[in-house]
DNA sequence: TTAACAATAGCACGATCGTTCGCTTTGATC
DNA sequence: GATCAAAGCGAACGATCGTGCTATTGTTAA
């Protein structure tokens, strides 16, 4: 690897860190060169302009997440267990860790952009699609292995996990409550036997 | 009404509506004052700071929430029908208007704020709070007029109903997905179905 | 109607924004 | 060790940011 190809992955990384508290908008360059510790022009350089910065920026934050939510999670057996295993990854990346303190970069960056069209805009969107139609994957195998219903609606099931994701979120980061956890667990427990086949 | 007083509530309006597009932190005084079609010193004039200014935009916000949603669902008589009108208004509310193009202002801000300490995140998690407190207490008289199971958990039906609503903003705004709307109300009628009494 | 005051505009400030350019330093290649 | 491209710096650009100051206009009450 390159010398130019490392420090742009370093600046890559803190950046991540930065937009995961500031937004993607709230990035600054000048900011950003300071944590970084080089000059503004040194490293704009190494994007050309903001917009390209935004992206990496972006598709660093969904490699990172399919990095510690999906890969890991299609490693389990299919089934029950593959879902679950999602599931508890995603919570403890919403939780944060010191890479990403922020919260998720993508749920913040849907919210900040869902009203401005444009290639980030574009590329949150497909992101997001993407990682649904993997849930809707896994949920439908799910099925297929006879651990969930075969009646099961698909899309009604992610939409419902998604949405307690995004109030896991919520409840946890903006609004401090200390039992947000388990709320979200037992929703989560709720839509486990929701779905289950009970003819096993 | 003063002069004054008018021109400052003609400017939140507007400045309401910049905010659910752009958020509140991305609300900038010369972009205001134009489309006021004022002066950015006479319009800065009105609030003195623009913290002043971003913390009235958002009890503005909060206030036509509580207009829009709140109130006429508190008309309602007690039990699953208040409950039903709280729900059915809050869609509506997203859904957006001319009014609000942009969207919940307060969600925006919520994840806008999340990580940036002061007097606006203080006063937009009291908001939110209040909310679910309101949303709390309209459960817990479903359960005493026997609309809902005794045992129903409010702070949990609470939660799974934000979470839906989040969902749904998420859905419709962020993935332009065309089911949200239908995915949202098969989820809201299995969360009534759940708590509904079953011994009526 | 006029004196007092509120409301607004104009202008300028220092800071910071994204961006450009020319120069120096560093790194890799022969 | 010489050569040459890659990488990084410093300074400056025009634009815009939030915010003061002063002057002028508009409203209101005596």
């Amino acid at each position: 690897m390159s010398k130019g190809e490392a420090t742009k992955r370093q600046i890559l990384n803190i950046a991540v860190k930065l937009a995961s508290m500031q937004g993607i908008n709230g990035l600054t360059i000048g900011d950003l060169a300071k944590k970084v510790g080089m000059s503004k022009s040194g490293l704009f350089a190494h994007f050309g302009a903001k917009d390209r910065l935004q992206l990496k920026v972006l598709e660093m934050a969904a490699q990172k997440f399919v990095e510690l939510v999906m890969r890991p999670a299609f490693q389990e057996p299919v089934g029950e267990a593959r879902i679950r295993a999602l599931f508890t990854n995603w919570l403890k990346y919403i939780e944060g860790t010191d890479e990403l303190p922020g919260g998720s970069v993508l749920i913040a960056a849907s919210i900040e952009l869902d009203d401005q069209p444009g290639e980030l805009r574009d590329f949150v969107k497909n992101a997001q699609w993407e990682l649904i139609h993997n849930i809707e994957k896994a949920i439908q195998l799910a099925i297929e292995v006879e651990d969930f219903r075969p009646d099961l609606k698909v899309r009604e099931f992610a939409f419902s996990l998604y949405s307690f994701v995004l109030g896991y979120h919520h409840f946890r980061r903006m609004l401090e409550s200390p039992d947000a956890k388990q709320l979200i667990e037992k929703s989560f427990e709720g839509l486990m036997i929701f779905a289950r086949n009970k003819n096993r």
